[in-house]
DNA sequence: GCATTAACCACAG
DNA sequence: CTGTGGTTAATGC
């Protein structure tokens, strides 16, 4: 039976639990282990029990990276029941536990059991909110506001802490923030020079947090 | 015009 | 992989 159970799975009676962990496997992924790939098929509803999850996609012009997923959490729920193949890929940034779930199982919890279907589909309302934010504020804010964005959802949404060690390359930092790996480069070192935050390679510490914020809305 | 923003290129640790 | 400097193009006073 699984430790870490989602609020939708909450909803689920002893029998139901007792189908769900049978046709749920569990992988535990390395870093850097691609979990699902774009233009695969996919035939499994992704669970993350616990670990980092880089969520990326191959665009047009180079690639983008969609979220920081952070166990326990769905994921892919989209790509899977949305098209016969994956629009995006998955890639473990820390070591991750991952259920994958069979298909069918998930789509008969939701044909009979309202409230979990109920609990997913909130889950994925959410999703698309925060899509939606992260769309115009990429669109809309210049580079310093969108990485300030960043280094606050790090700090606030993932560590919970001011004090992190980015799991990100510089590349892979403006793949997350639509900048030229030389633009974060200098835009971070901007901030530590005055005083914002302390930078040590990877290591991040955010020092003001309430003008981080300020960059941040004012963009 | 002049300043700002940000991408691209090149080069050095 | 990172940081920096020069160059260039777009945009807004």
């Amino acid at each position: 039976m699984c430790g870490k159970r989602s609020s939708a799975a909450e909803h689920l009676d002893s029998d139901e639990l007792e189908q769900l962990s049978c046709s749920c496997t569990e992988v535990v992924f390395s870093k850097g282990d691609i979990i699902f790939k774009q233009n695969a098929l996919s035939s499994n509803i992704i669970y993350i029990k616990d670990g980092l999850v880089n969520v990326h996609i191959t665009g047009p012009e180079k690639e983008h990276i969609l979220k920081i997923a952070k166990g326990p959490t769905y994921l892919g729920i989209p790509t899977t029941l949305g098209d016969k193949i994956n629009h995006y890929s998955a890639t473990a940034l820390t070591k991750a536990k991952v259920c994958f779930i069979d298909i069918n199982t998930f789509k008969y919890f939701i044909a009979t059991n309202s409230d979990f279907a109920f609990e997913i589909m909130v889950d994925l309302c959410k999703n698309e909110l925060y899509n939606f934010r992260c769309c115009v504020n990429h669109l809309q804010k210049q580079s310093s506001g969108r990485i300030a964005d960043a280094l606050l959802f790090f700090a606030n949404d993932i560590f919970k802490n001011d004090k992190f060690t980015l799991p990100l390359n510089r590349i892979e930092f403006g793949d997350l923030t639509g900048c030229s790996r030389e633009n974060v480069s200098r835009i971070l070192m901007n901030f530590n020079s005055e005083g914002l935050i302390n930078i040590n390679g990877k290591k991040i510490e955010l020092l003001k947090t309430d003008v981080l914020n300020m960059i941040s809305q004012k963009g």
